[in-house]
DNA sequence: ATACTATTGTGTATCTCCTACACAATGAAC
DNA sequence: GTTCATTGTGTAGGAGATACACAATAGTAT
């Protein structure tokens, strides 16, 4: 969590002033505690994650602070919403990260911001054309990187992109991601990409399409996808009442 | 996490009186963070839990604070140590809870303790024979319980529980929890039983000593189990270095 | 001792799922 | 209209999962 989310509290109607939550975050905050968010997006072929850069200043993920009141859940949340304009997004909590050296190389030596904070991470899976940044009052950047690309992040920030990624693939075997990430209408190529771009690695297109299919939970449209050079690709969409009902039951098993 | 681990902190060399640490916890821990544990061990054919019991009041799970300078990872270990006097014990996160009514009920008016609390959950995987459960001062209980009849717990501690087991569950696919949970030498109707009562669901013999085979980490003893009626049946045990090996790369993987 | 009973040890046929693989059609670019 | 990169599509083989039955045996009851 870095100072960005100082500016972005702010605007909310219970309010400290950048000053005073350096200073005094408990009045309105948990100590000890913060929120890291890691928004995927995919766009043009490539999963891409959103940073905030702050003035003069690192890179770092989008985070925030625990409202007292406000459960952690709802936070992630706000930030999100925050960040992003977007409401009702997928967001999954994956792990806490509580090492006292995570924010070696502070800048802040007093204040409530330079206690301590063990960060709850969570990951984010929003549709990228839906997304509009936002930059905060400090003027600094807030923009999609490709995941491959990312630049050195403040603290611990890019191990917790890292374990959020890990912990995405894992989530493809019980999770359809393309729900979240792709636009309503999508081509079989292009959730194929995404699934390579994820996993790293390049997959059998006929198979895959076997796969995804057999899930039962596409719908094939009438419609083709032109502009791009070549032959025009089928699109499909999501069946939301099968999606559905295949999330409640888990899509596969081990056992 | 209850009112049990400032007892047990008070044996530890930095040491708060209960009642300190009941209204100036903050001296030796980080405010809003506990951490919870869900020690699970396997015993007569039934997973067990091990639980406390405040006196005069209602079964928890065993937790306890963190220490300013130390990882939650870190506190955990401790905390787990405290309650089995084991060391070096499989110990993973799998959950933070941060719901602002979790706590509903709480005794504590005010003080430290009446703060609100997140909770870090970890589950632990103990050899039963091995740990030798310690009451603490107060002369509560601490005794192990059949998952399935699990009393009443304080605070959500019930759904703390259900999720850890849930994650058990999950991982069953990718880690070999025999490993952890029998003693050095079982057998295979052993080991599929307690496949069976994380699944809740029974298994077929063949198939399951098949699949454990295939794993190719099991080695066959020339001994077998006598003293119980009926034929006996061979003692197995885990090849480490094969374990070791096949923990690293991962035991199956979807992609 | 003997018979009894519940449990263990073991293999095969089938099915399902995953993998590997190639050629014709097409839309845009020139 | 030719070219080129890309899409659409099916099948054969292999690996792994599943279903299933009978002989051996260690205690127990008699």
């Amino acid at each position: 969590m870095g100072v960005k989310s100082l500016l972005m509290t702010k605007r909310k109607s219970e309010s400290l002033s950048p000053e005073e939550l350096r200073t005094h975050g408990e009045r309105l905050f948990l100590s000890h505690l913060s929120v890291d968010c890691v928004i995927f997006g995919f766009h043009e072929g490539q999963l891409k994650v959103l940073l905030l850069k702050w003035k003069d200043g690192p890179w770092c993920l989008p985070g925030g602070f625990i409202k007292h009141h406000e459960s952690v859940d709802y936070s992630a949340t706000r930030i999100l919403k925050e960040r992003t304009g977007l409401d009702e997004i997928y967001l999954k909590q994956f792990h806490a990260f509580g090492d006292p050296q995570r924010e070696r190389g502070k800048r802040y030596k007093q204040g409530w911001i330079a206690n301590r904070f063990v960060t709850i991470g969570y990951y984010a899976l929003v549709e990228y054309s839906k997304v509009f940044p936002q930059p905060d009052l400090l003027s600094s950047e807030c923009k999609w990187w490709d995941v491959a690309a990312v630049p050195d992040l403040i603290y611990d920030h890019k191990q917790i992109m890292t374990t959020a990624l890990e912990t995405l693939r894992l989530s493809l075997n019980d999770h359809p991601v393309g729900y979240n990430l792709l636009p309503l209408k999508f081509t079989m190529p292009e959730l194929q990409r995404l699934y390579e771009t994820i996993l790293g690695q390049t997959l059998d297109r006929r198979n895959f399409q076997k796969r995804m299919l057999a899930l039962n939970i596409l719908v094939k449209l009438n419609e083709r996808k032109t502009g791009g050079a070549h032959k025009a690709p089928f699109l499909y969409r999501f069946d939301k009442k099968k999606y559905d009902r295949a999330m409640k039951q888990g899509l596969v098993g081990g056992w």
